[in-house]
DNA sequence: CCTACCGATCGGTAGG
DNA sequence: CCTACCGATCGGTAGG
């Protein structure tokens, strides 16, 4: 865990590399999870051979770390745009579109991040009790005094961004199962937009 | 596939050897994942020796597909349980409340089905097509003629049910998330049955 | 950056 | 000749 990126400085195949790596154990670890994946799947995404891999990372478990390193401020894009100077309901209503959005362009970053919580995050839990609570703090702070100001309803912050996390990354992290139980000819996202929208507009209604 | 479960008819120690494999299995594979779990973890969890195991169960797939459709019926009670007779919104607010219960008491369960789910359902997805939509088709026609009928508000009978399965199973299958973000000396299932009453409540006011 | 490997562990099965 | 197992090991594959 102390070595968890590539050397440097890097030349430009040895850029190209990290960079297929990395895509690569995306696919493979969201699709198969950390125990599930192998090795060889990913080094064959990447068109490299296994030793080769393992020259630009040291280990399975320092891909899968910095995999999720790298992604952890695209992930948290959405939560840290919204805007405490901004129209209360409006900027909870497009952090919501925001993740929705999100959820249907990077399914495979939803199902890493899944795969990794759903199994206790050991790899992990130092990102969620760092980065994470103390953007989630600072954002439920700015909601409290929304709802306290009267602007939106008075809801917990801390569960009604639970509650976003929860409907939006649904449709990417079961997407099997929503597509399943609809049948054919429907577009769970588009539908859950609406459908979304409805519900929070109603929640926050003050 | 052909044979998930044991031979019949049983003895004593049979039937008890078969409920520790399955317990096992359930602890096991609901905090691995398929796998990630080892027929020597199930093994030692449930005090036999790995050839016992494969005694009663004929492979480690077969201990997967046998607990899946045992816990099955269990798992849909709640939404089965939803009376077309009843008042409609005491209906659905009493099936979310039932959800949440499931995803405080039986955890793993949720995880387990977790696991399944996003890796693609590869050993389910029968059920899901199955007893899962056919249940599921069922009751978004009731909540669709409450709807209609004007008891409660237009929603999508479809995405009313993702929702409370998102919503509760949250609790469950991200707890060490919510428990991390919240941080100690909250009592997350309690603040969730709050939260959900009112997030339904004013979701489903006509 | 490849060929050739290792210690260990995987799911599953042998004889008794 | 059945049941309910055990110690040891199978062929292959894991991470490295």
């Amino acid at each position: 865990m102390t070595e968890a990126t590539p050397p440097r400085p890097q030349t430009r195949i040895q850029r190209r590399n990290t960079e297929a790596i990395l895509e690569a154990a995306l696919e493979v670890f969201s699709a198969q999870g950390f125990r599930g994946a192998t090795l060889d799947q990913i080094a064959q995404a990447a068109g490299l051979s296994k030793p080769n891999l393992l020259y630009y990372f040291p280990s399975k478990e320092a891909i899968h770390v910095a995999l999720l390193e790298g992604l952890m401020d695209i992930w948290l894009a959405p939560l840290r745009a919204m805007d405490p100077a901004g129209e209360p309901k409006a900027e909870i209503m497009g952090y919501m579109r925001r993740k929705l959005e999100m959820s249907r362009e990077m399914p495979r970053e939803s199902r890493l991040f899944a795969n990794e919580v759903l199994q206790g995050a050991p790899r992990f839990i130092e990102g969620i009790e760092g980065d994470l609570k103390t953007l989630v703090d600072d954002k439920a702070a700015v909601i409290g005094a929304w709802a306290a100001a009267g602007k939106i309803a008075p809801v917990d912050p801390y569960h009604l961004i639970f509650s976003i996390w929860a409907l939006t990354q649904h449709y990417a992290d079961f997407d099997v199962q929503v597509r399943a139980v609809l049948g054919p000819g429907r577009a769970p996202f588009a539908e859950a937009e609406r459908f979304l929208e409805t519900l929070f507009e109603r929640l926050l209604a003050p």
